[in-house]
Formats: C-alpha cells, structure tokens, sequence
DNA sequence: GATGATTTGTACGTATGTATA
DNA sequence: ATATACATACGTACAAATCAT
C-alpha cells in the first residue's frame, strides 16, 4: 500500500542521468518524451492508447522526426508498446505480468530498505528519522496530501540510504512502469495508520542495521498481490 | 564468477520482446541496434567509444535516419550514453557504478533462483539436473568450451524456474550492461571446478525448495567483487 | 574570443507496409 | 480477395549547436 501514485518524475531516463551529469542544450525529443512519460504515469493515456505520431507532431508544434524519437526512447524504457508499421500503444502488460512487475518492485524496494540499513550515514539517519516523525503528526492530524507527499521523500530517502544508485534506477523505472496501474490509496484514515505503523518497523530495522529485518519489513509493506488486483479492474 | 562474457544476444529489448510476440516485419533500425548492442557486449566496440551516425550509416548503408533511431533505443536501455549535439558513445560507468551494478547482478540472480527453488515445475527441474550433470562431464572433461556454452543453459533455466519473465528482462539487460566489464572466467581448471561445485550448492537447494538457501547460494556464486575489480582494469 | 568546419537536431517528402472496405 | 486509404519507415535537406583552428 506504499507506492504512492504520483511518480517521482523521471526528466531523463535513469540510466543516462547517472552516467553522465547532463548539462547540455535541451532538445525537443527529450521535452516531448518527458511529457508523454508524465501523461503515462499519470493515467491522463491509460494503457492501450494509440500514440499517433502525427497528432502529437501538430500537438507539440514539431514536425514527427522528435516525436518519433521520443517513442523510440519510451518503447525502450518499456512504458510504451512500438510496433513496427502498426504505431505505438500504451504499454498494458498482461494481469499476469503485473503480478511480476508487482513482485519485482517488492524486492527491489526491499533490497533498498536492506542496503540502507547497512550503508546508511549520520546525516541521512538523522533525516529518515526526522521525516518520519513528521509523518507520524501527520497521520495524525488525517493530512493525507501532506502524508502522500511526505511519502514519496521517505522512499526516496531510503533509496538513498543504500548508496546505489544503479539500484535507485532499476527501482525508479519499475515504479515507473508500474504508476498507471496504481491509484490513491490513502483515502482512509485506518490505511494511512497502518501505512505508519509499517514504515515504523521499516525504519526501527534500518535504525538498528538490521538489514534482513528491513529487507522484510519493507517487503510486507509493498503488499504486492493487493495492488495489482485493485489495479488490474482499472484496465478492462 | 559466472556471468559467461558471451552475453545472451537481445535480439529486442527485453521490454518489448515480452509485451507482445513481435511477428511484423523487421525494420531498419531494429537490425542495427542489435548489431551495434551485440558488438558492444562482445567488447568490439569498447567503452568510451564514438558511434558516428553518419559513418554508421555509411557502413550499414542507410541513412542517418534508422542509425539514430537505434542510438536513441540502446540510450535509454543503458547500454550507450548519448549527449545531446555531442554525439553518442559506448557507456563508461565510473568504478564505483560498476561496483553498484555487480552487486544488484548477484541479487538478482539471487531472487531468480530463490523463485526458481520455489516455482520450479517438473520438466524444468528434470532439465536442470540433467544440465548440472552434463557440466560435471565436460568439468571432468576439461571442455572449457562446452562447459561456457552450457553455462549460459544453466543460468537461463534458472531464470525460467523463477516464472517471472520481468525479472528475467531485468536481469538479462542487468546483465548485458555489464557485458562489456567481463572476461572469459573459466581459464583454469580449478574456476571450472569451483563454478561447479557452486552450481551444486544452488541446484541442491532449488531441488529441496529453499528459497532462502538458493539465494544465498546464488549470491556467493557470482562473486561481486572480484568480478568488479577484474575488469575495471580493462577501462584504463 | 571569433570564425569556419563538422556533427547533431529537426523538417519535410517519398516509399512501404498495414488495415479496412 | 483486391484495392484503397492511411500510418509508419526511411531518405534528403536544412538549421543549430559543438569543436577545432
């Protein structure tokens, strides 16, 4: 119940942001896969969308050659279906391989919450405990946007805390890739305490480099088969 | 000290390979994005290297057009590293990427064979036994050869055991990305028996339904930081 | 630092393959 | 089944940015 709905927004495709800091000229390929990336996870193209190439060229003011390459880079990533002569498509995996996306993300996540408690430093320690704290008077004052907010920074903090950012990518695309299929999910009260109570016995482990014990609390706290049924509904 | 230096060729990216069987025809650029992902994996084309579009398109005898196509789509899988108005090069992780994605390697080879332990079906456990017995032969053999090639099985049918093809996509591009950062392994004689009697360990407990036991297994056997080592030397 | 050469980014036109009548 | 319409794949030309001098 943790994956908050609105992703973290990838500008660049995780693996070049990594490899090379880019601080070059912005071209309109990038701009347009960018936004299209951002309509995809947002659910404003739900799967199964037909991306036309030259509707978008008209709707972004550019001839198709960008737009095409802004597919070509979205196929890749895997959140977009191309097809050879036939277009692109937003990517709607089968229910079965949501399930693998779901149980991926799990572990991924869970691997995070282990490294961090084995790498993580002072100052990091110090602000995962801060924002949970902060989390917790938020739980309880029923602020749910501050709380969804709050939680994307408190994933991403543990993804930093394991000091892998090669991890942090893989993490962040499948997350990615995932996003259409999610929605809200603190709209109760009792939710948003249970998603406290667990991101406790995320962080106590963490805080005490157990790194098995956060691998695992962090794996329940996925709750993979759950999401991917009240995902899966919104497809048909 | 597994991971074969011949990579499992990708025909596609993993991505789209297993959202949809892909029957159309073929195109273009998807021909030359293979050949360019195969020559970079098998280290023709080594790190740091400039991919000129035009001097590609020249030498596959095309136009720019298809060529930068395939640059944009080995971009976003990792594989190259593409500046804008700075043409594109072969990916040349700094060490301590390369340290980041072994280790994710080994867990995820780790979790395929903690899924394999506990998803493997009947056939495929038959294959698996009668794989690991044919490699004790060509270990006592001494076929160095043979034993490569059956490695690559090996592994594979390891990944397939696990039933979650996303995680097999994502270990298989994990894989290709560090590619390029390997050597052949198996010299010696002695690698050779040590490879298989760590093969032996992850076997005896995927057959018994230890998840646990063939993951740790699985990690011990790719050997992180040796492998890391080995082959950063090679970049300077 | 300015200028020319070179390479990449974008526009546009044509060919080819797919889908529908 | 054939033909027609249409979208995509590719080629070519120009614009813009980078780099070499």
């Amino acid at each position: 119940m943790s994956l908050p709905e609105s992703p973290i927004a990838l500008a660049v495709p995780p693996t070049a942001a990594a490899t090379t800091a880019r601080p070059g000229r912005r071209t309109r390929a990038e701009d347009i896969r960018e936004q299209l990336a951002d309509e995809i996870t947002r659910g404003q193209q739900p799967p199964g969308t037909l991306l036309d190439e030259s509707a978008l060229a008209a709707r972004f003011g550019v001839s198709r050659t960008p737009v095409r390459e802004a597919i070509r880079e979205l196929a890749a990533s895997g959140l977009i279906d191309a097809r050879p002569h036939r277009g692109a498509i937003v990517a709607r995996p089968s229910f079965e391989r949501l399930q693998n996306m779901f149980e991926v993300m799990a572990e991924l996540e869970a691997l995070c919450a282990g490294l961090c408690a084995q790498n993580i430093n002072p100052a990091e320690r110090r602000r995962l405990e801060t924002l949970h704290a902060d989390m917790g008077e938020m739980m309880r004052l029923g602020d749910f946007a501050a709380y969804r907010e709050a939680n994307e920074q408190f994933h991403a903090s543990i993804y930093a805390g394991g000091h892998n950012d090669y991890l942090v990518e893989l993490t962040l695309a499948t997350r990615q890739r995932l996003s259409p299929f999610r929605r809200a999910q603190f709209r109760a009260l009792g939710r948003l305490a249970l998603s406290h109570l667990e991101h406790d016995r995320v962080v106590t482990a963490i805080l005490r480099g157990d790194r098995d014990g956060a691998a695992m609390a962090m794996r329940d706290h996925i709750a993979i088969v759950h999401n991917a049924y009240e995902k899966y509904a919104q497809l048909i």
